[in-house]
DNA sequence: ACAATCCCGTTATACTATAACAGGACGGAG
DNA sequence: CTCCGTCCTGTTATAGTATAACGGGATTGT
């Protein structure tokens, strides 16, 4: 029910380049079944998110793409982000102003994540039954639901475990 | 368990000055009891942001502030802002960069939004369910919490209803 | 080929937030 | 009371995030 993404350790455990690819695809699959253009800023903005291993900035990616050529004003970017962010493609982190490949475009769902304040890592986990409450939760209000964002910081556990050992060295030195 | 908030409709429910007025009495005790200092610029803030309808702007508080003769370059707000969130008496709303003095300040609790599109209107809820959920889920990934953001958003039970009457009258006429 | 639409280039600007340093107010120790 | 340290504020400058507006070029369907 939950997955692990973008994390570094995980180059070690998975090929980062299928990942890539295999949200390319799907990218495509589904602008074509949607009669929506996958052109080359976007593609290349998707695949510049993917690759990065942590949210990535808009100006982040603006400069990534700038140096490939691309056009290097802020539009060319924001429109690109704005695309994607409508097909589902990739997801605005709020609480970091970064944007994050998504993990389930082919399905549908709702992008939850855990952010670690320490190393800025993401992990997104899709979380079913928080979903229905959610829904049920906002109906009863009358509300129609539409987006949701579900941001939780803290510590991952690797700066966890990390902050700990240095604080246990700390205290063995005084 | 839900409480609605901050919405115009209320003004003729409720006495939203004794709200401003109980939030600060709040503010205060809160103060006291840990040492801080509910300065004037603090404190005006924390009534400037109680007595909006709806979630404040950093920069739209700051405009009103200056008008009262308060300093009135950004990090005057941002101080102000920064002091009030770590002491849990305001929460910031993500995903529109604003700010919302928080109904439950004298309690434990996250604060949870459900945000409507069309009038920016803001209800806050306090799920206790959902909130023992994502602690339990994030415990089980080793991951330490420290703050969640939930958001919702969609269209409130009024602006719904608007929509649809409008809708209705549209195809009336055609 | 034509029109309609969508996409992109470009310039300018709005909006949000913080860095850095100096001075003043406040509270507690002596 | 007064000195000291700390916390708060004033001020200037700048970083970072996002959109408005307009014109031109590409693409698609007819």
């Amino acid at each position: 029910m939950s997955e692990k993404h973008n994390h570094p350790k995980d180059e070690e455990h998975h090929d980062h380049d299928h990942c890539v690819e295999s949200a390319l695809q799907t990218a495509e699959a589904l602008c074509l079944e949607q009669g929506q253009r996958l052109t080359k800023v976007r593609r290349r903005a998707l695949e510049l998110i993917w690759e990065s291993h942590r949210p990535l900035g808009a100006y982040q990616l603006l400069a990534k793409l700038a140096e490939e050529g691309f056009n290097s004003a802020p539009p060319t970017v924001y429109r690109a982000l704005d695309f994607l962010l409508g097909a589902g493609l990739i997801h605005k982190v709020e609480s970091m102003n970064a944007y994050l490949g998504c993990a389930h475009a082919d399905r549908a769902h709702k992008g939850y994540f855990l952010i670690c304040d320490e190393c800025h890592n993401v992990m997104e986990f899709d979380y079913q039954d928080i979903h229905a409450s959610l829904i049920d939760k906002a109906k009863k209000q009358g509300f129609e639901l539409r987006a949701e964002t579900i941001e939780l910081t803290g510590l991952c556990a690797t700066c966890k475990s990390a902050g700990e050992a240095a604080k246990k060295a700390a205290k063995d030195k005084s």
